[in-house]
DNA sequence: ATCAAGATTACCT
DNA sequence: GGTAATCTTGATA
């Protein structure tokens, strides 16, 4: 009998390519975290920052102790703090000193929905309405997965934290878009999200 | 040592 | 739709 193949792991050469190729690829891709409890969820939007042209890139006033993991090879964890509250989450790509990454903005949660309502709610349940907010933004992400800065820098091909294979989202599905929340180079259309998905965040 | 800004979210009218 | 909350980082002195 032909067993069903398992979806493998993303390797160093998926991260280390052009960021716009990733972010595309990126969708449909389902990001894994084990602890106790794993949680995952395939990832449903993203955006790209390019330090080289893109001034809304961190990385665009050079390199620093903050964004110096941006400037490392592709596939390891990028986690800032911002607004006093948040955490968001993004996947370094390119060359080492290239300085671009891709943000998870989205995904659509897959396994340990239980945990991910605890980390945001606080409580064991949540209403329909809730669960499609669980992780429909780059903070809200970061909460329900339980991501902080502990996970700065981590390898995204090692065991904590794991990017599984799946197929293509096809061009006709991706969305193409501006960038949310920035102010500057406002107008690169680098955001990119699976149409008619509900878990994209929109605004 | 101090300051301003920020790749957001939640709550208000 | 508008805005307050909240704190880390990086720049300036």
């Amino acid at each position: 009998m032909p067993s069903k193949k398992k979806p493998q792991k993303l390797n160093r050469n998926f991260f280390v390519r052009e960021v716009l190729t990733v972010a595309k690829e990126l969708l449909g891709k389902i990001i894994v975290k084990k602890n106790d409890v794993t949680l995952s969820g395939k990832i449903v939007e993203v955006e790209a920052y390019n330090g080289d042209i893109d001034e809304a890139a961190h990385t665009f006033t050079g390199k620093t102790k903050r964004n110096s993991i941006m400037f490392g090879e592709g596939g390891f964890f990028y986690v800032y703090f911002t607004y006093g509250a948040h955490y968001c989450c993004n996947v370094v790509t390119g060359f080492e000193g290239q300085g671009t990454a891709v943000l998870i903005r989205a995904v659509e949660p897959i396994d340990g929905i239980e945990l991910m309502i605890e980390n945001r709610f606080g409580k064991k349940f949540a209403t329909e309405k809730e669960i499609l907010n669980l992780t429909n933004g780059p903070g809200k992400v970061c909460q329900a997965f339980g991501i902080t800065k502990k996970h700065y820098g981590l390898d995204l091909t090692g065991d904590e934290i794991f990017l599984l294979n799946q197929p293509k989202v096809k061009d006709e599905n991706i969305v193409v878009t501006k960038r949310i929340g920035i102010k500057k180079s406002v107008d690169l259309p680098w955001r990119f999200y699976i149409k008619n998905n509900p878990y994209i965040s929109r605004r």
